[in-house]
DNA sequence: CGAATCTTTGAACTGAGTCAATTAAAGTGG
DNA sequence: CCACTTTAATTGACTCAGTTCAAAGATTCG
């Protein structure tokens, strides 16, 4: 294997000191610690840092990079023809960003921080041939595409739930457990994205989202302050994000989802 | 294209006994025909011959091989803890199935044929070492990881669209645009699922989509024969399939989506 | 402190879900 | 090949959850 440092990737941030992370960052950040090695601990990426509201890549821009969020957290918007701002899901420690790019060589979505943030920087082709002697790293990339694949599936999931409560219940869940695989709580939540921006990515209106979270606050399912939401009682949560129909309520049933959880 | 006879296969499935392509047929069926080259024409799959209402790969089996559609069609779907089949999409030919397998070595969906079908079976870890020396294989797994992400861009812009008349639009839109792609008619459309399946992947009720068929038929823009649709206004489909929030309507406007196309 | 943005809540309207019933198509088996 | 069954598709009626419009708090930031 390359005993010698392989990381030439400096390109661009020589000024600001260049802050930099080995592979073997990227891969613990991933979730592939079992994948470490020394080899892995030779190859180095900058880290890029990005102000918040400042954008990593942007839509359509030519692809020859991956960035994995190393901190901070990246909101993925597409913007259509009538200036509709689409967001198709936020990116966390660990994730990927650009994947999409590897069909057309362009980037299939624009990346916004949400608030001060940075990602190393994966030098596509430089990654690929890489992964030619470095298997880590090969499997890095095939993980991540699988992994973002994984997601959407759960994604399309949730935005097929007949009831807002329910996708907004879900999308808490599964926020809650992306945080806890990194060691977070998985209870103490921090939405630094805004209601609107939760809202266009469930496909509802942003007062829903506001209405849904009072709803479970309301019912003691999880606390509300701001942008901070506790989940306080996790099993009702659970049940509540299972309903997928519409509620199965008979006559004398309560219409509401949230009720049936009772 | 490849002169010799390596594509036994091009359109029917000629006897049992190892039906084979060429790794070459597969980056056609996948759009890359650029990539083809006297070295792709060596390298054979297997085909697998699949009947209609027989899955291909199951969920949560263990991932070994990614498939090609050679033929025919496949809808792929997730089946919920409470028996709910959720329809996340349709593979035609080109489309590699069980990516989303690359994360935790399981598919995480199923695959079942629509229709009488055949699909190419690449062992993914010969493909991976295959990949190390015919760039053209490697290639082919990025585009295709690339291309299956931008689809499910698609679907979720799809799926946030206020209207289901639009969202019906968007989905023979997009539909209409794979096949001719393939090179078939993007005007004639034979939607060989149910309803119901569309509906599951669309997020809505199927009394629904059926209805916004008959309101898209009822104004000219598609005929519909049982499953035959043909696309007899494209101007006004993508009209129609444009509007992503609810109608812009005002109190004087009509408030149905199709009328404003008018 | 104000300006701007974000968030929450209210009220009214309506589009889509649900239930139900009819028609059409596709199998099944005698 | 034709009755018979089963499943798919369409259409109608009714109801309610969610959008839209509006307006009042809350938070952030210059």
């Amino acid at each position: 294997m390359s005993s010698r440092p392989l990381n030439v990737v400096a390109g661009e941030w020589p000024h600001l000191g260049g802050a930099r992370c080995s592979a073997s960052d990227v891969l613990h950040w991933s979730g592939l610690s079992a994948l470490v090695d020394h080899d892995t601990d030779t190859v180095l990426f900058t880290l890029r840092r990005v102000p918040a509201e400042s954008a990593l890549v942007h839509e359509g821009q030519r692809f020859d990079h991956l960035y994995c969020v190393a901190a901070g957290s990246f909101k993925s918007v597409q913007t259509d023809v009538e200036g509709y701002e689409q967001v198709l899901g936020f990116a966390i420690q660990g994730d990927l960003v650009g994947l999409e790019g590897l069909a057309l060589g362009r980037y299939g979505a624009g990346a916004v921080a949400l608030e001060e943030s940075s990602a190393a920087v994966l030098p596509f082709q430089q990654l690929v041939e890489l992964g030619h002697r470095l298997p880590a790293l090969e499997k890095l990339l095939h993980r991540a595409a699988g992994a973002e694949l994984l997601h959407r599936n759960d994604k399309q999931y949730l935005m097929s739930a007949a009831s807002s409560e329910v996708r907004v219940a879900r999308f808490l869940q599964h926020f809650a457990q992306r945080q806890q695989a990194l060691g977070h709580s998985g209870r103490r939540l921090r939405l630094c994205m805004t209601r609107r921006e939760i809202a266009s990515c469930l496909g509802v209106a942003h007062e829903t989202v506001s209405r849904a979270l009072s709803a479970l606050a309301h019912h003691g399912v999880i606390q509300v302050s701001n942008r901070d939401v506790e989940i306080v009682d996790p099993t009702a949560l659970d049940d509540l994000q299972r309903i997928t129909r519409g509620a199965p309520r008979r006559h004398d049933a309560p219409s509401h989802a949230l009720e049936l959880a009772a």
